[in-house]
RNA sequence: GCCCAGAUAGCUCAGUCGGUAGAGCAGGGGAUUGAAAAUCCCCGUGUCGGUGGUUCGAUUCCACCUCUGGGCA
């Protein structure tokens, strides 16, 4: 069985130049393992790769939705089983590459059949938090589901709503189908690779604020300014919440200034890339780490992965 | 020059009717099952601007000094 490449990092690591080298040697086709990554005209806050990067590697899972639309771990899971399939088919090698560690976690670990949340039941139980309050919700899940009533904290709306949520779609709690369900399994073999920044995440706030800073000169502004102007998009949308573009919003509304959209779109950076790092380093199945600078040793951890690995 | 208001955690500030102090943010650690660039949890000793005075005891009251705002000249 033919199997695929992850190389997993935090933002700003350089994955991406890494990855677009490694498909060059390999034959490889690329899956963005990204949630911005996915909405079309968010190119600049998002460190997109540019056509001319793309040039001559074919990409997938980037610009496949409006920013008013939504997407899913599981909908990646799905679209990653199909790519993986479609892709060594042609002979080719799936290289997953991206930051979105939850979707890496879908791939390499598995995903319980839980169902997927429809716009409607979402409402509802956002209207039961905004009307009755978060603990009278908890109660609600305290009595179909004690188990995720105990596990999950109780502040945190999101995980909350979520498992009363799966209770209204299927009238199972989530435990009970998560635990019928018993050992989920990875859909493929993948050989993973994390690349570390080369130096302490204290000093990685130098790089994010150079980068972005390039970003607002690349026309950063513009870019949400226009998004901001469609009036059909608000700040709840998973795409405007996302790192930049909530805090270019929020300039845009008038409530805070440039100077400190700056300022809290690079805070919000060097915070996304210690949760990527937290994830990182708890993982759970087998990854080769690898250091920003062993981009000069690429062709020599290839060949090692070749005679290996079988890639 | 005079008057007023400030000076407390890396930042913004609260507070102590006199018994050496705590929030938010930042920072650190962690969690993570269809929103995940999301969401949430845990972690708080700092010459309380300086020097004197009053007091058993002063970051707190008083005086002077330094600095920063604002006002009047």
């Amino acid at each position: 069985m033919s199997k695929a490449i992850s190389i997993m990092g935090p933002t700003a690591s350089g994955k991406t130049s890494l990855a677009i080298q490694l498909a060059h040697e390999l034959n490889g086709e690329i899956i963005s393992v990204d949630s911005a990554l996915i909405y079309r005209n968010m190119d600049i806050g998002t460190a997109k790769p540019s056509m001319q990067e793309r040039e001559g590697i074919v990409h997938h899972l980037i610009d496949i939705l409006d920013p008013a639309e939504s997407y899913s771990v599981a909908q990646f899971r799905f679209d990653a089983i199909r790519l993986y399939q479609e892709i060594t088919n042609r002979g080719h090698v799936p290289i997953f590459v991206g930051g979105t560690m939850m979707y890496f976690k879908a791939i390499t670990e598995g995903l319980s059949p839980l169902p997927s949340s429809t716009q409607e039941v979402r409402s509802k139980v956002n209207d039961i938090i905004a009307s009755q309050g978060l603990s009278y919700l908890r109660n609600l899940l305290k009595d179909v589901d004690k188990e995720s009533y105990e596990r999950i904290n109780e502040n945190d709306a999101q995980r909350l709503g979520r498992a009363y949520e799966v209770y209204l779609l299927t009238g199972k709690s989530m435990t009970e189908i998560i635990n019928e369900h018993g050992e989920v399994k990875p859909p493929f073999e993948i050989c993973q690779f994390a690349l570390l920044p080369d130096r302490e995440r204290k000093n990685l706030k130098p790089l994010i604020t150079e980068r972005f800073d390039k970003m607002l000169e690349a026309g950063f502004y513009d870019e949400v300014k226009k998004l901001y102007d469609r009036g059909d998009l608000n700040s709840n949308m998973p795409s405007i919440r996302s790192v930049g573009y909530r805090q270019m919003w929020m300039h845009l509304a008038g409530e805070i200034t440039f100077e400190k959209m700056r300022e809290l779109s690079i805070i919000a950076t060097c915070q996304l890339a210690k949760r990527q790092m937290t994830w990182l380093r708890g993982w759970k199945s087998a990854v080769t780490y690898l250091a920003l600078n062993d981009a000069d040793n690429l062709g020599k951890i290839i060949r090692i992965g070749n005679g290996k690995e079988n890639l």
